[in-house]
Order: C-alpha cells, then structure tokens, then sequence
DNA sequence: ATATAAGGTTCCCGGAACTGGAAGTTCAAG
DNA sequence: CTTGAACTTCCAGTTCCGGGAACCTTATAT
C-alpha cells in the first residue's frame, strides 16, 4: 500500500508518515520504484499513533507504548511496569476531559443562544484543586 | 503570588507561564518590583491551560476555549456554537481515550509479570475502523 | 504514443510550543 | 553583609511537524 492510502487509513497525513519514519517508529517496505510500501501491521501502528498523539502523549511516550505493542523479546514485568504506569496516566486524563465535557456541555445548555450572554458558568472549568508539581 | 507558586499550583513551569503571557494568554499584574503578580483568576487560567494542553488541545483552541470561559461580551450564538463544536471533539477524544485504557487494561491482566511473553494483546489498540481524512 | 495531472521521492526551510542557559536584579536567611 | 534562591529579560536550541521546490513514476485522456 502507498503512502496515500496510508495516509487515508490512519488518519496522519503523508508528511507525518515520513517523519515517523525519518525517527524511527517505523519501517515500512520499499517498493521497486521507490516507493514505500506500508503493510497492514505498519497502517495499524500508525493508526495507534494518531490517536495517541491527538490524546497529548508525546512521541517518546508513543515509543513506549508502541514497544508495548511489539516488542516481544522484553521482560514481562518491564512491560507490565510501563503499562501500568500509562494506564495510570490515561485514568487521570480521562477524568479531566470528562470534567471538562461537563463544564462544557453545562455552559451549552444554559447559555440561550441569544444575546443576553447569560453564561455565568465555566467558573469551575479548571476543576478542583488537584495540582501536580510542574514539570521543570 | 509570584511567579513559582503560580508554577506550583498549575502544574505548569514558569518558562512555559511566561511563554504563555507573551503570546496573550493572560496578563498579571506587575509587582513594584517587576515581579509578576498572579490573581486567584490567573492561576485558574493557568491550571485551565495546563489541562486542556495535557488532553490534546492546541494553543488556539485553548485560546478558544478560555474566551469561551471569560468574555462576556461576546455573541452567546458565538459562544455556543463553538462550545458544541469543542463538546463533540471532547467526546469524541473521550472515547479514543477509553478505548486505549480497555486495551492497556487487557495487556496489564493478561500479561503475568514473569519471564513468559505472553502478551499477544493490543493487536486492536489501534482500535475499530474510523479513520479521519488526514489533515493535509 | 503522448501530454498531463496526480501521486510518489528527497531536501531544506519555517513555524508552533516550548526549554535551557546566560547575565543581571531582588529578596529572605544566616 | 554576603550568599543563595527566586525573579527578570533575552537569545538560542529542540520537538514535531507543514510548506514548497525539484525531480521521478504512474494513471488517464486524447
């Protein structure tokens, strides 16, 4: 399959395709011209990619998972390590988009629609007080 | 409350606090020292913005969303009709979300931990059949 | 058979959203 | 009063792509 199809299947555009090859989160085949030649597993991977991208994980933590994935020669108990510690992470943000959801599906019902801009709401958009530490 | 605390208690570092008020995310008031000084409001947009950045969303969109949360002189038609578009974004992220929680999920029970890889899980993960037309 | 357009290739530059580091200022502690 | 942490601005570098040039290959239409 060409890069055009791909592209269709998975959802990334060709551009993005290529530069997740260019760093080495795949390798799809070549074909005689050129070309390349994405198999069923590779549009799988790359359908795994765009959503978990489109889901805030950075391109290392798509790796991460991705070797979940495939990486059959590692050790069970790393694997589950890793897999857990992102499931605990998926919980958190699943939370916080269905608050999020909330807030907004709150604001979308009270606020008429007119133009008195009765939306009084969102007040608590940011969610209770649950703060991690900052990053750097 | 200066700059750290306001690091602290968003969840976001102070490169990136900064970063967001030279592009108009927000403006705090000034200290005589130059100091910046973050309102309860400020820290509220900023814990708004660590969120909505962690789940996926652009800069632009979150933009997008916090006028929704703060200006209230906007067309409620306006603010409704990109509340909704956002709310169907949402859920539709809330369900990618799911999806790769039940299949992480599958892996971490089905995986026993020891030394035999057998985890032929995640051959869904990248989930049932519904990719988008490619952005580009 | 041949133009022509559509889709593929590499390469390089630019942009969004940060991140790190330097150089200097201010503040809280010993 | 000095030392160190926290603040300031500014500039440079990184990540994750997207645009566009220059070129090749394949499908279509005449």
């Amino acid at each position: 399959m060409n890069i055009g199809a791909a592209s269709q299947q998975s959802g990334l555009p060709a551009k993005t395709i290529r530069y997740y090859e260019d760093i080495g989160l795949l390798t799809p085949d070549r074909a005689g011209n050129g070309y390349r030649d994405y198999s069923a597993s590779d549009v799988h991977r790359l359908r795994f990619l765009q959503r978990s991208r489109s889901l805030g994980f950075s391109v290392e933590e798509c790796r991460q998972l991705l070797s979940l994935y495939g990486d059959r020669s590692r050790e069970s108990a790393d694997v589950r390590a890793i897999a857990k510690s992102k499931l605990a992470e998926i919980e958190r943000k699943l939370t916080e988009l269905a608050e999020l959801r909330d807030a907004l599906r709150h604001l979308v019902r009270n606020c008429h629609g007119d133009n008195r801009p009765e939306c009084p709401i969102l007040d608590d958009l940011a969610g209770r007080d649950n703060a991690r530490p900052a990053r750097a």
